[in-house]
DNA sequence: AGGATGAAGTTGCCATTGTCAACATCAGAT
DNA sequence: ATCTGATGTTGACAATGGCAACTTCATCCT
């Protein structure tokens, strides 16, 4: 069913993949707008469909973001992994995959608030599943090619040293969020261009944490 | 005034001082709910007022947000400021600025998420000017104390160095912004205690950025 | 076959919300 | 004393999220 019914035909009655639809339509408005204020009602509109039939596959609005949420997190994943595979050593397999996480959320400011913004963590429970997942996901790819390389090659795989990952994964995924929002929310002026002003911020963050600890230059300044 | 007609005395039509009860108002429901969904009606009710005053004062819901979030960041700036005035070294008032902004975040996450989730970014013109005033504000804040000595004492006022500095403005703040957002997510384990967490991650980082270019240790890893 | 079953879509309805317009109340300047 | 403008109030409207009851239709079970 290559279904060629988008206008004739008097549509079927049964959309078929409305689902999927209701998702895109919901991106192409984040696309678009750039607002996180549509209503359910006007996906199901573009979808050409009634404004309850979006019920059939989503319990909620709530749900219905998680899923856009997700398929953002997706997406993320997908680029991260190609502009990592690039490279073949670990520090610009970083490099690269930071650099495309922050390209996707300047790019999709919408989008990047809405997986990140917290627009899902309801009065209760957190985040839903999916986007939970989709996060810790993005997360161990990170974690992965930090840890393949990162810091200092050939560490044995000792706790103390596990701890020491994760803090640098930590690091370079706060500096890579903050960094993203403060660009795509115009906070930090557009001047520079985004890639190399990470590279830079990035490059001196990992120098100093590969610093073996003891050497700080500055001894008057206690932190 | 310590105005005891909470339900007595039939309040007397005026009620006084109602734009800064909604601000207030709204906090409150801030900080119990941790849901950025509450409606202008809910707060005249709490405010004791019908559903209409409260467009007396602000011309619109956004107005409104905006309002609140200037407020989060007139206290914001306020803790800043007072932790910094408890140390005497740059480097230590920009290790205790930066912790009270994290802590301010990690315990307000839903006012946190108003000011810099970007609820109010409309369709258009960008964020409000109230809270672009406030940012700014902020933002000077670190620039100070960072010019004040970060990064090398007495270095001279070059324009090189101005760029230095804007740079570890930057990336201390991404640093912060991202770290904070992380941990209010919940996409980082509340394992660490995050004072800690914090310091150890800047320092890292600020001695990395100290370092004098050059002397990049691990050669085979090209940015 | 042929009816039962249940998923997918529809129409109608409801309470709530943001916002507008018209009216009421009151404090202070003229 | 009145006029006036700021502040509050009531009433209305369209739009929204969500529920319920009905329809359509493909699929499975004798």
């Amino acid at each position: 069913m290559a279904m060629s019914h988008l206008e004739l035909a008097e549509r079927p009655y049964h959309h078929g993949d409305l689902r999927r639809t209701i998702v895109t339509a919901a991106l192409d408005i984040l696309r678009e707008t750039q607002s996180l204020e549509f209503s359910l009602r006007e996906l199901a509109r573009r979808a050409g469909v009634s404004h309850n039939a979006p019920y059939k596959h989503f319990a909620d609005k709530r749900d219905l973001l998680a899923a856009v949420s997700a398929a953002g997190f997706e997406t993320l994943v997908k680029r991260m992994g190609i502009e990592a595979a690039k490279s073949a050593h670990p520090r610009a397999q970083l490099f690269a995959m930071l650099r495309a996480y922050i390209r996707y959320g300047v790019d999709n400011p919408a989008l990047y608030k809405l997986m990140f913004g917290g627009y899902l963590t309801g009065p209760e429970d957190g985040r839903p599943a999916v986007e939970r997942a989709a996060a810790e996901t993005a997360r161990m790819l990170l974690a992965q090619v930090i840890r393949d390389g990162a810091l200092g090659q050939a560490i044995p795989d000792t706790p103390r040293n596990e701890r020491k990952i994760a803090g640098a994964l930590l690091a370079c995924w706060s500096l890579a969020h903050g960094l993203t929002q403060l660009i795509a929310d115009g906070l930090v002026g557009p001047g520079k261009k985004s890639d190399e002003l990470f590279d830079t911020l990035l490059k001196g963050m990992l120098d100093g944490l590969a610093v073996k600890c003891p050497a700080l230059p500055l001894g008057t300044w206690v932190g």
